[in-house]
DNA sequence: AACAACATTAGAGTATAGTCTATAGTTGAT
DNA sequence: ATCAACTATAGACTATACTCTAATGTTGTT
């Protein structure tokens, strides 16, 4: 398909898809045989691919993480041992964040304590 | 105390301190009495908030929701109701960042067993 | 052939959150 | 009095992650 109808599939702008693009996070490809255009063609993985990358920027991961993370499971730039390492260390930093979102929780519940005892 | 010694006990540089000044998150206080200068005065409750903007950084807030956060605890602007609202606006959204941490977790397992299996 | 709707590239512009530099004045110890 | 170490303000600069514009070419329908 073509970027035009990624985009729809995604909800992500053309716009935005070539920037992740270009910062290596996916890959379409020219069809050699046609001559008369450079139009590239993107494959389902790519709209994983993209899927991922939005579920992964909620979670506050960066696009140089995300790169990370998108070549330890689709691409063969790493050894076995090393995806894992890769995938290993993300899933410590969710642990993190998890840790973090729950001590936000519990100010939080205590700021309301104090709004509602009048203690602020 | 003056901002020197505020950075040093919050390992907050003075350039971000101020920064977070102007963005209306603290507030120091002049002493008009002094008139040679016009240096601020921070308090011990300024450290407390700049504590917690570097915790309500890490779980991904903005400067902007800090600051409604900061001020439904500390401010007097808001009322009784409101501070409510927003502070359980803010608990809601911790679910929300819960959820999808949760979610990418298991995406990231499953990215693992992949690989494990060779499956990519 | 004409036209809308698509495609590409390069590069400019925006928002957020700092980070740094320059300038100028103040304080406190020697 | 001098000097290091502080203080304030304004504004320039950086990184990240888009977002948009301009210029130019292609495709498919009428």
């Amino acid at each position: 398909m073509l970027i035009n109808e990624l985009s729809k599939k995604t909800g992500i702008s053309t716009h935005t898809i070539r920037f992740y693009e270009k910062s290596g996070l996916i890959e379409g490809k020219q069809d050699e045989t046609v001559k008369s255009n450079n139009y590239f063609h993107y494959d389902d993985v790519t709209i994983e691919k993209l899927e991922f990358i939005s579920d992964a920027k909620s979670v506050g991961f960066t696009i140089k993480e995300i790169g990370q993370i998108i070549d330890a499971w689709y691409n063969r730039k790493y050894t076995k041992k090393q995806k894992l390492e890769i995938l290993d260390d993300k899933l410590i930093s969710l642990e993190q964040k998890m840790k973090e979102i729950k001590e936000m929780k519990k100010q939080i519940l205590q700021f309301k304590e104090d709004v509602v005892n009048d203690r602020c």
